[in-house]
DNA sequence: ACTTGGCACTCAGAGACGTCGAGTGCCAAG
DNA sequence: CTTGGCACTCGACGTCTCTGAGTGCCAAGT
């Protein structure tokens, strides 16, 4: 159905089409790549993969342009992704080597991505939902209020302030930061609340109103903060690009965590790259493509990271820089 | 030379160019806003106001638009802001009240203030420079190696992994730990670096070397963050209006930390309201106006805030959410 | 059976042209 | 100083034509 020369046709046509934007005729395919066939021939394979889907045409007469149906055909069968230079890799090195903590991890990364893709970057913070207890502080601000900071094997650190019911003594708090940090230490944060649960009854009396009230709040922020936290760079990029669809709905969608982290992509089982092509994606962005990669140290998804851009992108060169950074990432968390 | 009924012309011309977007004409304005004249008289009026440059023709036989200086008497004189509605009141403060910690403060401020003024909002941190220690918490994660964790009275958070030369014992780092806290506790972190700078000298000869490579790293991290961290929302309220100026410029400017900061305004004197309007604004980005405020806990500015629109805007309003949100940013922080 | 050149056809885009009307500036009268 | 009248300007819009890129189809060639 689909012979040799009718691919390279298509993947002439995604190719000239990603970098000119313009609907590519059979005249400058024929000139262009050399298929070795007069154009009346690249004709004929054009009708074939207009009429199986493949490509379609703006209005009579135009040039043809790939549909979702032919990036995706291209993605999975025509293209392979090149590592990268190494140059390009020393860039990724250095500029993500020189992050401080988590948070600049992240901001280093998004930016990185944006600026090698020249697209949209989005990365999510990594998950507290696999991550486990580095260590938990308790500090006595007041003596009515307790400052409740939690550290996790990632590097993210919560912190609320707790309002006592009752006052309470330097001593208690210390004690209470022993206990918690004996018990949780090292606990994944799925398993706080079962370890947790009758951690009361374990105490003193007099303690035990106050350590309830710290216990419902470290709960409480387990479950607000299970909300991921995402960001995104890049948005200069878009103005580049005139969507088919308007920027502003990309707009609207980069600045709603829910949409991003759908767009991002249910966390996929491997930590494989994600092409999601125009109306495959929810919320119908059209016209807009998402290649995704789950990120982590070790063999463990901690979250996500991607791009972002029109359909018409050129996604080997954006499928390899996603797969390098989301790699680095998950090198650079290992190791802190 | 400008009578009252020309300021009254100018007034009109203003608010009906913000919300129209078109040139506007001696007969409407005659006809909506009752001023009382003939069209003819209006004309004349309008002559003399563009003769000294407060309103322009984009082409001959066009109706006439504000110019910069059109809109700054505008905002200076003629212009008053109205105080916001109960209903309005009674939003903000819920929506703030419920924010859990700094980040959710800030977050939730940015998102308000982009969706109450339909702009894009911009958020300083607050500064680390104007506020004090709360507390210094060292963990002990490894032998070589220890948790640094500096809690500010604002709320913020700053955490170092720190790589000690040796081995340290538990015991010496809750000696540390007390020590750093007896002196720097409510030290303003201007005054860190000359407050333990003899530190090391007052303690036992074997905690010397780790208290230092501590201490560096104290203040390491007490210069990196003086470059102050900023986020935005609503950047999807851009793609409405459409800037004179390619909105590709003002997207650049949102991702550019130091351009925000230059935008935000010097950190001004008061926490008074301040408007840039177009050319007044550095970088050139014309078509862009800036208003901003200081906000605080108390009487000193810790930071500020502000929204970013086409000069076109509706100052009234801008100007009136961005000084409540500002203020009440400032009781928030101030009460936590 | 596939490839190729030829040819008629289609149609978006660019330019030329005319019309319309909003808005102006100026002037003379009130 | 204000006002109505009037001639003038010029962008916006619609129509028309022309051009050229690109197509589909067909008959001839290999």
């Amino acid at each position: 159905m689909l012979d040799d020369r009718k691919l390279a046709v298509l993947r002439a046509i995604v190719e000239d089409y990603v970098s000119t934007n313009e609907p590519v005729g059979s005249r400058a395919l024929a000139d262009k790549h050399n298929l070795g066939v007069s154009p009346a021939t690249i004709r004929n394979d054009m009708a074939a993969l207009e009429e199986q889907g493949y490509i379609t045409q703006p209005h009579t007469s135009a040039g043809r342009v790939p549909t979702d149906k032919g990036y995706r055909l291209f993605v999975d069968r025509l293209s392979q992704i090149k590592p990268l230079s190494v140059a390009e890799r020393r860039a990724i090195e250095t500029f993500l080597g020189g992050a401080v903590d988590l948070d600049d991890v992240v901001m280093r990364t998004v930016r990185l991505l944006a600026q090698l893709t020249r697209q949209v970057a989005v990365v999510q913070y990594p998950s507290l939902t696999r991550s486990a207890v580095r260590h938990v502080e308790l500090v006595r601000v007041t003596d009515r209020r307790v400052m409740l900071v939690l550290i996790t094997n990632t590097g993210r650190v919560e912190q609320r302030t707790v309002e006592l019911p009752d006052s309470v003594a330097e001593d208690t708090v210390a004690h209470l930061r022993a206990v918690l940090n004996a018990c949780l230490d090292g606990c994944r944060l799925t398993d706080v609340p079962a370890t947790v649960g009758d951690l009361p009854d374990r105490l003193p009396a007099e303690e035990r109103p106050v350590a309830a009230t710290i216990l419902s709040v470290l709960l409480e922020t387990l479950v607000e903060k299970h909300e991921e936290k995402i960001v995104f760079a890049g948005a200069a990029n878009l103005a580049a690009v005139d969507f088919s669809v308007g920027l502003r709905d990309v707009l609207e969608a980069l600045e709603e965590q829910v949409v991003l982290m759908r767009l991002l992509g249910e966390t996929s089982e491997s930590s494989a790259l994600h092409v999601r092509i125009g109306s495959e994606n929810p919320y119908g962005l059209r016209g807009t493509s998402v290649v995704a990669a789950g990120y982590g140290s070790g063999d463990k998804e901690l979250a996500r990271l991607g791009v972002l851009g029109p359909t018409r992108m050129d996604y080997p060169v954006t499928m390899r820089a996603v797969r390098a950074v989301a790699r680095y990432v998950g090198q650079i968390l290992a190791g802190s």
